[in-house]
DNA sequence: ATTGTTTTTGACCAAATGGTCAATCGGACG
DNA sequence: CGTCCGATTGACCATTTGGTCAAAAACAAT
């Protein structure tokens, strides 16, 4: 199963799976790619997981179609038969993956405590980063090639979101409630301290040595930090 | 010119130049590789600036000799009289790399005054973001996929550097100087917080929009959040 | 000029890689 | 049992790519 499985989401957006055997779907209603047999959603979530272990580790070039379908126990041909490119794997992983990725800051509640509210935001990444390491370097090495594939979504539903959330930031700003820090940089400091545990961890062990445990220690880091920083 | 040129360098460590012409150096000295002619210098500048180029937006496998060549203004058999590999250019812009990335953390005075030095330092990341971000990335490139290539200097070089300085800062603490801060960790968010700006930067501009300057609101932000994380 | 050395490159090569295709397999159903 | 259709694959292909090599330029020293 994909490793995202049963996590707080909602599917949507992209999804460029196009349905094997070439046919187009009878269906008539758009975007409704869903009947799919049970093998091949089987199959498809296998190559998708098989996939993600492989494009996160060795980035899109980095990955080929033999260690994939290695991965994933399938033949070459058979993965090609399930999605029509490489790319397309690609692109598929990318697009649930921002679903996941984004689903704890919607749930940054306004009518919430400011101070809870951002605490347990930072808290939900962090968990990202220790459960789901291979998705957020998937999408760092996106995003630090470029973000070839993505740069639309950044600039649209990213964009729009954030500064929806920004500006609930701002007001708990003006009320006093939290220190008055600029809630774009708030947010980047979020992303930056919690996923550079899951995308610079070998470097992170390299440097604590076995025996420690740098994501348990990184939660009393940073409640600390974000406490300290936040307090009005 | 390689773009760290200038920088608080001092060379060092690995350097895995072999000399074009195939003969061995008959300098008897070990580890002194440097007598290169002008022209082997200037070529060999103009090779390594063009694969920090490629290869930092691209990662080691997405970059191929032919862009490099290109880049260079050179045949790609001309690359290779200079480097006996593409790989060989990889691990010397890396090894490189190491010396540079590390000068601000050992530039960390014990003797200073601690919030003093330890904003000092974040600021003088900070810059390299602004000013290296090619090498950022070529750096972070390679951590994600697992620092192959310099893991053993990460578990060595970098850990005693670090873990020194931890030391100094652990003495900061206890002598109430700074607050009670995890030492590593606290070293791992100044690098968390500056290099996101270097690696995420197509994110980071996409979610802010044009005419506002990243690096320059960061820096106000992160003073202000290190101030308030360090205040006893 | 002549000779010797360093640089440069066009032509090649073998391996890797994304992708195709015709043929085969396998199971559901009549 | 036989038919049909989705699933699977061995063989194959064109291109890309890291790397080689012998020959040609450049250049230096006499």
């Amino acid at each position: 199963m994909p490793a995202w499985a049963g996590l707080p989401d909602g599917w949507a957006v992209g999804e460029t799976g196009l349905v094997p055997g070439g046919a187009t779907r009878s269906d008539t209603r758009m975007g409704q790619h869903k009947p799919r047999s049970r093998i091949q959603r089987q199959n498809r979530e296998t190559i998708l997981e098989a996939a993600l272990a492989v494009f996160s580790q060795h980035g899109f070039r980095g990955a080929t179609l033999d260690m994939i379908a290695a991965q994933a126990g399938l033949s070459k041909p058979n993965l090609l038969y399930y999605f029509p490119s490489k790319e397309a794997i690609h692109v598929s992983l990318l697009s649930q993956l921002m679903d996941t990725w984004l689903a704890p800051l919607r749930a940054l509640n306004p009518d919430g405590d400011p101070i809870a509210e951002l605490r347990a935001y930072m808290r939900r990444k962090l968990e990202l980063s220790r459960d789901y390491p291979r998705e957020s370097r998937l999408f760092a090495n996106e995003i630090i090639q470029g973000a070839p594939r993505i740069e639309h979504a950044l600039a649209t539903d990213l964009k729009a979101l954030v500064d929806e959330k920004s500006a609930v930031i701002r007001g708990w700003s003006a009320a006093g409630r939290i220190a008055d820090v600029d809630p774009h940089h708030l947010i980047f400091s979020i992303w930056a301290l919690t996923q550079h545990y899951a995308d610079f961890d070998v470097q992170i062990r390299a440097v604590l040595g076995a025996n420690r445990d740098p994501l348990t220690e990184a939660e009393g880091f940073l409640d600390r930090l974000f406490t300290r920083l936040l307090a009005p």
